[in-house]
RNA sequence: GCGACCGUAGCUCAGCUGGUUAGAGCGCCGGUUUGUGGUACCGGAGGUCGGGGGUUCGAACCCCCUCGGUCGCCCCA
């Protein structure tokens, strides 16, 4: 490690290789997923004036004081890199006008920031999939949300080991009383809790609820339940939204522990979670935020969304490897340099990847160009001039043992042909491991 | 903010209870098989053993500090 080399930020990564394929699969589908469902994209400013989270989190939170990126501009103006998408959403509903639009369904995608200790699955900047219904109070815009989240994690084979906790808030009123309720319960134990939760009675009592102290753990099964504190309303809420999940053939299970620390969160709240990502377990995250827009300022507006860690969905998919080339083309005399190139792009304008070896030991470009387990070689030397032949090579799978199919094969030759370099071709296959293609050159 | 473990070539790692010029595989560069061909063989470059201090005749190895990494706690919008 040469002390003169900056090094890379903490908790910031630099993703290459088979994890960027697994990256890019990720958002690929996301699109794809969320163009079938409708939601419009959105493109969002990565940072924003510091109130836009302070007022939408709640100025005291741990989450603002100490884990935000926050910094002043050269006018003094406290600026934060956003921690989230759902404030910086909200803000353009209000100022943007996108009222008029309601109820509006978004998506986008992109770096956010939290200065926190990085773990496994968990960055200073990492990246997040994004999906919001705003101005929508019905509960079947929380039933397609969570559909769609259902059908992506599916799409992206990672369904299996994958389950939907959900939960309901209640409405504002049974939200308190219920709060009111845990309080009184463990004050009455508050000395046989942690001394974490004994601190999180005064701060932020529905956190008990899901303490992984076993001396916690006593109390929290016995204590008061949301659905003994829903109204009528609430329950009707809750009762459609599973519904709708029923009916749509989403497994869920009831989790009567999950909870969201910041009040402007009612009813539905949910995480899909796995167990294969050690202590990070939630891959999904989302909830209804009736509350929010009128934190911001704005008017009262309904609005419900999710968020998902792109690094967490890639973890799962696990490393993907981009696709098999098509062509190798390898040049092993001067002469035939400009020919590969030329073969090169003929191939690519025709939809075929391919890559040209010209550098190096002319010798040792076939054992480097065949390294990449291309579908097909090609080889060009001082024959393919004077004897006018260009050797043609189909390539066995390394892993498969399979030879690339005629299909490939046939699209090259055409590929040659329109390139009218040759006059006549004729193409001699062998079946085996080699074919041979031989044409006569245009002088 | 707290805790545990780790830090040796570009990468993955070995290096026994401290003992002579610090090793392997892969990768890279060059060469051999005078060859129509993938896996073989030979050679080469590349390391202030994260950094600093200490103990010792002697430290990659022991102690302290520091920087960095990993995982967990807190927190989780």
């Amino acid at each position: 490690m040469s002390t003169q080399t900056p090094q890379a930020i903490r908790g910031t990564q630099d993703i290459f290789g088979p994890d960027a394929e697994a990256f890019a699969f990720v958002v690929e589908t996301f699109e794809r997923v969320r163009k079938l469902y409708r939601f419009r994209r959105v493109e969002m400013p990565v940072f924003e004036k510091t109130a836009v989270f302070s007022r939408s989190l709640g100025e005291t939170t741990d989450v603002v004081s100490k884990e935000m990126y926050s910094f002043e501009d050269r006018g003094g103006e406290s600026l934060t890199l956003r921690p989230e998408f759902t404030a910086g959403i909200a803000r353009a509903f209000i100022t943007d006008g996108w009222q008029q639009y309601a109820p509006l369904k978004v998506a986008t995608h992109g770096p956010l920031f939290r200065y926190e200790r990085p773990q496994k699955g968990r960055y200073r900047q990492f990246h997040q999939i994004d999906a919001e219904v705003i101005g929508a109070a019905e509960p079947q815009a929380d039933v397609e949300l969570l559909v769609m989240a259902d059908q992506l994690l599916k799409e992206l084979g990672i369904a299996d080991g994958v389950t939907l906790q959900l939960n309901t808030l209640g409405d504002g009123a049974s939200r308190e009383a219920w709060r009111t309720a845990l309080i009184d319960y463990f004050r009455a134990v508050k000395g046989d809790l942690s001394e974490d939760s004994q601190d999180r009675l005064e701060r932020n009592p529905l956190r008990i609820l899901d303490s992984k102290d076993p001396r916690d753990k006593v109390f929290t099964a016995q204590a008061p339940k949301i659905d003994d504190f829903l109204s009528d309303e609430a329950q009707d809420f809750f009762a459609k939204v599973t519904g709708g999940l029923n009916a749509a053939g989403v497994a869920w299970t009831r989790a009567p522990a999950l909870v969201r620390g910041l009040d402007y969160y009612r009813h539905t709240a949910f995480e899909f979670v796995t167990d294969r990502l050690g202590a990070q377990g939630t891959v999904l995250g989302g909830g209804r935020y009736d509350g929010l827009m009128e934190a911001l300022g704005g008017a009262a507006t309904p609005a419900v969304g999710w968020a998902a860690g792109i690094e967490r969905l890639a973890m799962l998919v696990g490393e993907r490897n981009p696709r098999r080339l098509n062509v190798a083309i390898v040049s092993e005399a001067r002469s035939t340099d400009q020919l590969a190139w030329n073969l090169g792009l003929s191939l690519r304008r025709r939809g075929l990847s391919s890559a040209v070896w010209a550098e190096g030991a002319p010798r040792k470009r076939f054992d480097k160009a065949v390294k990449e387990n291309p579908q097909l070689v090609l080889v060009l030397d001082d024959k393919a001039v004077s004897e006018r032949t260009i050797a043609v090579m189909r390539v066995r799978s390394l892993t498969t043992g399979n030879l690339v199919d005629e299909e490939l094969a046939q699209r090259v030759i055409e590929t040659l042909d329109s390139l009218k370099l040759w006059a006549a071709p004729k193409p001699t296959i062998e079946h085996g491991r080699e074919l041979e293609l031989e044409y006569d050159i245009l002088a």
